[in-house]
DNA sequence: GGTTAAGCGGAACGACGAATTCGCTTACGA
DNA sequence: TCGTAAGCGAATTCGTCGTTCCGCTTAACC
């Protein structure tokens, strides 16, 4: 996967690789401070560009917004994995989640674009799929564990992170970090003890493809 | 309070009343549906009346978000009152939650406010704490009953019902009602028996209150 | 080093929405 | 019923943003 970003990189001229470079990270920064409706005048300035420099390696706006979600999506994922590899897996459930809820208050980006269709390119399907997989397994063990309540299932982790965050971006300004209490009585609410039955049934694979 | 309503519509032409009631009741259909970015003039040709007209009761979009924004709070407030005098308690907890979560489902206009400084205006400040100070009374006897856990607050409910109805907004167009499996976690987070401790103090007044 | 085309950036375009203005209309009180 | 001021809506202004255009620059290759 790192070996085909230079392979993609070497097809364009030096400067502008450097360009695509500088791009990527300022819409990486501009876009988690100020959100997905940032102008693009805004990135094109933090990278040093002009504006059309931007359009020539994104045709649309949603094209660049596209490629950060994919980015954080697949940070997602990683993290996941890792976590679902872990020896006490409460603790790692409860680390993926709040190391995830920190990623998405880090990134109103990413939480913009989570409330578009942006989901459903195709390549971020693939990423979100990945993520899907390795919260399974993460969640499976967990339940084994006796950690995890059984009725929930690997859809509910990304629902439940852009609940917290929502929550706690609503607060940042006035009551930073306030987030984690939120996610602590949503933990909790996951945990067998408490657990009344749920009134819909789970998510499925199909509920969050395209239409048909 | 409805006895004041009456007296400012007296003072207004016959007409100017008429339209007044027609912008009102426009403002909340096109608002609840399409959210605090529907246009004015979107909300102006629901009521059948020009853009200056509403511009003549409110002064800018913001007073007409405002004055939307402050009924959705007071409904909230009376539906925590009517719950705080139920008898039981535990039920009655988790019907005002359904409701309220229901209500900010049915209202994308509530739930955009609800992010922005319009918190911070004295009239809506003020409907606010009526709707704390009743929530406060409903979670004492649910904690009393011990169907609620201590450390909780009535600033977490109007919270944990943004972060659901948010969750929800988002996967009501495939999967609707969803919202109501994301409520039910975090009633069971709000229950006793899976309580671990909280990683963040409560909110308190303050936290919500203009910055100083 | 010279040729060439890819790359560059700022200016300009078109769309859109909030807010304002203005000339016509109409309800109300004497 | 008539004069008038309040009310009305369409058209306009103003600012913003995504996107495109065009003349200049510069890296790449022989």
């Amino acid at each position: 996967m790192a070996s085909e970003v230079p392979r993609v990189e070497q097809r364009l001229r030096a400067d502008a690789a450097r360009n695509l470079a500088r791009i990527l990270e300022a819409a990486h920064v501009v876009l988690a401070e100020r959100g997905s409706e940032a102008s693009m005048a805004e990135i094109a300035a933090r990278a040093g560009v002009g504006t059309a420099t931007i359009y020539r390696r994104f045709p649309t706006k949603d094209d660049l917004l596209a490629a950060m979600f994919e980015q954080g999506v697949a940070r997602l994922a990683a993290e996941a994995a890792a976590a679902a590899e872990a020896k006490d897996v409460g603790r790692a459930l409860r680390q993926f989640m709040q190391r995830a809820a920190a990623a998405h208050m880090q990134d109103r980006g990413y939480c913009d674009c989570a409330e578009t269709n942006l989901k459903l390119r195709p390549e971020i399907q693939r990423r979100f799929e990945e993520l899907i997989a390795n919260a399974d397994r993460l969640l499976a063990r967990a339940k084994e564990a006796g950690e995890v309540r059984e009725d929930v299932n690997a859809y509910d982790l990304p629902v439940l992170l852009m609940a917290v965050a929502h929550a706690g971006l609503l607060l940042e300004e006035r009551v930073p970090g306030a987030w984690k209490r939120y996610l602590d009585i949503v933990l909790d609410g996951l945990r067998p003890e408490a657990a009344r039955p749920l009134s819909r049934r789970p998510l499925a694979a199909r509920d969050l493809r395209p239409p048909g």
